[in-house]
DNA sequence: CAGTGGGATGTGAACGTGCACAATGGCACG
DNA sequence: CGTGCCATTGTGCACGTTCACATCCCACTG
């Protein structure tokens, strides 16, 4: 493996004019410039990214903390934000949360610290995640997706309240009013958000909003929720906080002889890719996380270099209406 | 931050001293390990990644190229990875492919070992990413999830052919003989064992296959497979090779007035999470891809330490029985 | 023509670690 | 008591790069 300097014998320079011909450098002669290059080009050499990091102190890493399992959403943004920061001239490294727990999250951040990474995205949902890091006071700028609250919630994600009022309103105006909210776990950023959004509507339209049923996001518990709200038989709609949940639950309803739309509407959140093609079809709310993703490498990058983070407006999330909501009893009316 | 100089100090003995007591070096005394461990302590001193790097020429680092959009079982393979490796002391650094053309899986090598990665583990499962690979020379261990052909695919990913061929046996036991293959894009390697496996089952059976349908993953493409093979009407199963197709498939046929698995059942590959609650439940082949992710790192951890790589039994996968599959004309016939 | 400024290039040190080798000390053995 | 071995510890250098500073040269100015 050939050295700077080997580079530097070749062309008949100083190790030095190598080191600004690869750092862009304003001050080289073209003719050198070229010589260099060319020198570089025959050895193919390649920076030793060790020996830079060491005197700069820095390894042009971020780092991501993840801690959703493998679900569409972070998917998307991980790799959204993957592609950016390798844009940007930084690498990726990924570490998957074993669980929530603060004992974790520090074991995980440590770990990240020891492998000198200039910045930090967290990738969890889980609002103990973001206070747990909040509380940490490590010494690197660390940027969370779905943040709790403060400035930077807006940029990132306040969009989830549109969306939820958005879908709770669209089933408002077809002309349900006992609408039931399926949430995602208390813990989650994107659950309360979304029930929020859900709370807004339901009292601008001066309907009083049901308790809400807390879900796990999962499709199974989606299946329970559907059989136990079957029973109860009170609501004409639901709005999911999550598509998968909205699967499991028209499932449930299934299997207690309701049919969707007919019996009951349901509206869900996320427009995941089979979305449009479950029976029936999902009328949701479509998110762009990899936008969410983009906008937070952004927020890490300017926290990184110091510079005043850039002002984002936040994304409006839109509204798919597909086959899964109707008006209330269109079949039993006529 | 401090150094290991500093904690040599702090501690009373020479830098090297505390270079064994990090590196677990067996001659230190007891007594001095300790006094060096407090002052580790006391200091928060961390070990300077960059530094080791380059006195030892490696950054205890693998990259995983991935060509795949976010896809359930990729992501799991990634997650096992990621978590088997850091277990193995190494970090983890992904690289999207944006496409999977020659040009740009050669960038994204070169790419990966300008970052200095110790190994390689391509996620790639279209048979040209791996001819790409195979053809380059590059001078790192690089080892394919998905692999075409050759020593390592038995251990790797032989069960697909045995998968498909269970998936296709439980249509022929069921008396199903019209049974069609929805299959994967061509220059996918799982699709072309799936297809394997379809032909296997048939043949063995004295049944001759139809021509295979090519799809491309998606659900679209499952729904406008499913309008054409509705209107087909010559089969009376059909053998998808992923879940998320036979659920535009089985929407397809919805749109058609065919009922699954009243008209015609549906077996596929992959058990994603919604699998068993999307309507009728996937009748499906399990594959463990967290198994196969931690598979690929030890195939690869071994090559990179110059170890013969460990013998690894093909993981064998399971046929999950849900309600999308039955006799055929089970309505029609009494 | 001398003086000055700045572009282009070179020199040497420093970053923090591991390796090769040297040095020290204690213990067993004869 | 001398010898040799081994466990333990220390010394100096090298890894490949960037940074601070020095030097050179040329063009421009008065």
């Amino acid at each position: 493996m050939s050295s700077i300097r080997d580079v530097a014998r070749l062309a008949g320079v100083s190790h030095q004019t190598v080191s600004r011909v690869i750092n862009e450098h304003p001050s080289v002669r073209e003719g050198t410039r070229q010589r260099v290059l060319d020198a570089i080009a025959q050895l193919d050499y390649r920076p030793n990214v060790a020996a830079r990091a060491l005197v700069t102190n820095s390894l042009n890493l971020i780092g991501v903390l993840s801690a959703t399992t493998g679900e569409f959403g972070a998917t998307s943004s991980l790799t959204a934000i993957e592609e950016a920061a390798r844009a940007a001239g930084y690498s990726v490294t990924t570490l998957n949360l074993p669980d929530v727990s603060a004992d974790s999250i520090h074991a995980a951040v440590r770990q990240l610290q020891n492998e000198r990474v200039d910045g930090l995205i967290a990738l969890a949902p889980q609002a103990r995640v973001s206070h747990v890091l909040a509380g940490m006071r490590a010494d690197i700028p660390i940027v969370t997706l779905q943040t709790a609250s403060g400035a930077t919630a807006e940029t990132l994600s306040a969009d989830q309240v549109a969306g939820a009022r958005l879908a709770t309103e669209h089933l408002i105006s077809l002309g349900h009013r006992d609408v039931v909210h399926l949430a995602g776990p208390q813990d989650w950023v994107e659950a309360e958000s979304r029930m929020q959004g859900y709370l807004d509507a339901m009292l601008d339209a001066d309907i009083s909003p049901f308790p809400p049923v807390r879900g796990d996001w999962t499709a199974d518990f989606g299946h329970t929720a559907g059989v136990e709200l079957a029973h109860r038989g009170d609501m004409t709609a639901v709005f999911v906080a999550n598509d998968v949940m909205a699967i499991g639950l028209i499932h449930g309803f299934r299997d207690m002889g309701l049919e969707v739309p007919r019996d009951v509407s349901v509206v869900s959140f996320d427009d995941i890719p089979v979305a449009a093609h479950v029976t029936p079809a999902l009328t949701t709310v479509h998110q762009d996380f990899q936008a969410l993703g983009r906008r937070a490498l952004l927020l890490l990058l300017a926290e990184i270099r110091g510079e005043t983070p850039p002002v984002l407006e936040p994304a409006h999330p839109r509204l798919i209406v597909r086959d899964s909501t109707a008006t209330p009893h269109t079949v039993t009316q006529p």
